[in-house]
DNA sequence: AATGAATGAGATTTCATTCAT
DNA sequence: GATGAATGAAATCTCATTCAT
């Protein structure tokens, strides 16, 4: 007991210093490529010295970088995952649903910025996980939004349409705007409220019934 | 006067051993990245002496890059901007002129899927283009498009809708179909006919007059 | 006086860490060299926390290793010596003499192998010992074979021959034996009672009067 | 023809570099063990800038102490092959053979004596030779000292004895001597005119008749 | 034009050792 | 006594580029 505390606070300097290491390569990466990222500077950036890489991570630049992206790979698909099940959005009008469901999906990208650019640019990244593992983070919703569409086909909302379709257009929308946000191409739409509203309205008004 | 024809020959020789080495570079530097493809490596893939392309690239690495990514961009930039004004689709029903523009992108894309890896994943790419012209080559679909469906809503050949939304729709569905096949994700749908002529198909039906 | 019993505990558990040190670093460096053993390797090996090897050995590696060879030279010399003094094989027939001779030395090299591997390969050596302790320790028996072989030309088992020589002779038998075993060459014909027993009669066949 | 002079030089150059290479790493690798010498002071031992080594000898270290072990095993086993096929020895008195022989081995570890310190200390040498190489390599004399000496007994020169055993024993004098050698162990007998007859005589003393 | 030897800066990694806790 | 994080020097190796021939 007495060296339960200073011994703890130990383990999570420790803890601490393999976080900042994890972080600040993390953006590196992102920013200047696997190749393009040397220990050294990895090190610098966060004023560690320069063989203490090798004490947490005895793998070296190989490892650490195969920790950021299995950790982070498994955080997006755990977010992902969860946005699925979470049907809080039943009651919505489908316009709303949809606003929401891209706000969350730009949220998700935001939030995963760094590794997304990873996951698209590093030929290492197939060293630690299949390209099936990428085609399934995204494409995800392919699977999810048909019975959504159904429901509201059901509940008289919109129009009989062919929901796969539908689905399938969706979500390359959505993997458009991710393409845009990666490569930082100009014009992101998706984030002016006022193009996605049109957007959202455009689909929308298709799939009801003129007649109505 | 006795070395001009030899001349001659070496001057095609040149070109094309600096032919030769542009493309299978183009190749090396889309497989493994520019920092992950050496000078050594290069020149070994066409038998060519260390030295040597220092004659036809003074600028070493980084130009033999630079003239790929240029040359490659201007070609696709060209060939992008002549789709655009052949407007001999005039003609088709809109389902058909779908169809034809799929297929010319799929075209466009196969045939330079390395400068397309490059232009999407390696940071050094900046230094010789801005993210403008990759934007602009990219959303160049997004300006033709309205026209196109502006006409045919003129011939009543589909209701009336909100064009710009509907171009950005299409052009979604084909940069998701470039990333799906950047990507190498599993996928790529619009590849097979039975689901491209369906999901067209769904498209078009939308903007169809249900009544008639 | 409460401690007083835990303080020899602690002495003892001390002594232990710094013999379990001792032994495996000895392994090692026989194994892997002195160079090829790092100090992690050695700590690992018996699971002793990184820094706690210089509570020990305040000289580190260096003194470890120092520690090992003077503590084994010493104790191989020791017993080296004693076989000298201790001449209760006199009674014995020369042939089983040598035998006895050759199977104790047997066993010694077999006890020291570790360190004498050490002693033959490590270069780092000589900063402790010289090559005269080495020499002497292994040119022993051609200072005390002599006296017993005189010992049998007086008493008429053997014929009169040079001593010297033979002794020699004997030694190079003996340090013959030794460098297979250092080296794990493959024939150690010493150590198969039937050969042994064929080369010291041949030996002292060739000592004794063919007359007789 | 107008280059063949120049591009002669160069190959002549670069072998020259190759070779000084080999022949300096050796003395390295014999004097401070193969983990001891550090590729750069190889380099600078010789005036060689860092990089080159890697293009005579692009496995590194590893590829020049291979080259240096495997070379000089063929060049002994050549020797020691040839020694036992010449026998221009057959008219020589016994002692003047056995001298002649001693002799011979004396050239030969002399003018070796870099590769058998190598090949005697360093663990390294396991991945490139097998330890039955080793074994033959210094277990040659066993096999072709024994037709000698049935010769020997043949024409009456020598008694019958027990040629195997004798030559088993001459084998140890010799690897005893080249093990002094190696480990530069101070008395060196074999090398000293007067030490050596003495030891012949006493050996062939042995095998003559003591009536004649 | 062609060759490939030469250069040296810089990258990754290992390791003995120190030190705060 | 014990722990293991921290340090930095040094080792191996890669690579773009230059240069003599």
């Amino acid at each position: 007991m007495a060296n339960k505390l200073p011994s703890t606070m130990r383990q999570e300097q420790a803890a601490e210093s393999r976080r900042k290491l994890l972080d600040s390569a993390q953006k590196l990466f992102a920013a200047q490529g696997y190749k393009g990222t040397s220990v050294r500077s990895i090190n610098r950036s966060i004023g560690l010295a320069d063989g203490l890489l090798y004490h947490y991570f005895p793998g070296g630049k190989k490892e650490i970088f195969q920790v950021i992206v299995v950790e982070n790979l498994n955080d997006m698909m755990d977010i992902m995952e969860r946005r699925n099940t979470g049907s809080d959005y039943d009651d919505l009008p489908l316009e709303e649903l949809l606003n929401q469901v891209f706000l969350n999906f730009e949220e998700v990208i935001d939030r995963h910025i760094d590794i997304i650019r990873i996951l698209f640019r590093e030929p290492e990244v197939r060293e630690f996980i299949t390209q099936e593992q990428i085609t399934k983070l995204f494409e995800n919703r392919r699977r999810w939004f048909p019975p959504i569409l159904e429901h509201r086909i059901e509940t008289g909302e919109i129009n009989k349409i062919d929901c796969e379709s539908a689905a399938a257009v969706l979500n390359s929308i959505m993997m458009n705007h991710l393409m845009v946000k990666v490569l930082e191409l100009g014009s992101a739409q998706m984030c002016i409220a006022e193009l996605r509203t049109r957007l959202i309205q455009y689909q929308v008004d298709l799939w009801k019934n003129p007649k109505s």
